[in-house]
DNA sequence: CTGTGTGCAAAGGGTTTGCAAGTAC
DNA sequence: GTACTTGCAAACCCTTTGCACACAG
């Protein structure tokens, strides 16, 4: 598992520091659900907030991680498919933001479909973000 | 024109005050472009910062406007269609999100198509937001 | 008159920047 | 040794809350 992780590293041209590891491990962990820093502070304990800032904004340019954006107002950050570099981003799936526990998870299952913009604008990337009860919270 | 702000508030149940009659006029001003708090703001010089936040959140409450999200960080809001009321946001249309003049769009002619979520999981609301450059920056 | 809206002050949360010391390679 | 990272302090922006005064109906 940690070899995963320095091989990740690696990949991606980054140092392999204490903190990137750390932080790379939570995110595994976490599978499919985004972490706000927030979250992701509360887990490793004795990581300095503003390096955990730098750490996940050099691991979202890097192509190591990205954001999800929900209406929570604060950004979260989940792995990557293998897809992703540091020149383009390929999150082709939607995420759900469930407004009872305030989780956003990664829906891989369903994925971007074709949608057509009006002529003259030219589309980088699409977003598709669900809001209600995620499975857990619907029971 | 002025009429047609008075019998919105009417409609939805709201004093007619200075404020919000502004408001809404910038906001009818704006057309399919969202606007930011600060935006708003900056249109208007003599309106008190913490108030503005009230109103726009009241209009959001009575659904006379909706919050466009994109991955500005920033909330911005944009005039409902007239389906929208205080019990349920009508707004199937996807956003447009520059990232070059910074400027949200309502697309209203792309309607958020039908997408399945996986079982288990209820939705209360979908939203569609494309980055890229918009129609005046794509030029 | 009564309840709602406004304005100001203060506080809270998230995020960024600057700089010196520390570390990977 | 050199360039990149970290840690700490301070600052910045957006947003919310509390309270007294003002105003719409």
């Amino acid at each position: 598992m940690t070899e995963a992780i320095q091989q990740l590293l690696k990949t991606h041209k980054l140092r392999k520091t204490n903190i990137r590891q750390q932080v790379l491990q939570v995110l595994m962990d976490a599978g499919n659900v985004a972490l706000s820093h927030n979250a992701i502070e509360k887990q490793l304990e004795k990581v300095d907030r503003i390096t955990l800032y730098r750490t996940l904004k050099t691991f979202e340019q890097k192509g190591l991680i990205h954001q999800a954006v929900d209406s929570s107002g604060t950004a979260k950050y989940a792995m990557c498919s293998n897809g992703c570099s540091e020149h383009a981003h390929q999150d082709d799936h939607a995420h759900f933001y469930c407004l009872e526990c305030g989780k956003t998870e990664c829906l891989s299952t369903v994925p971007t479909p074709k949608l057509s913009v009006p002529a003259g604008y030219e589309v980088v990337e699409a977003h598709i973000v669900f809001s209600g009860k995620c499975k857990a919270c619907a029971k």
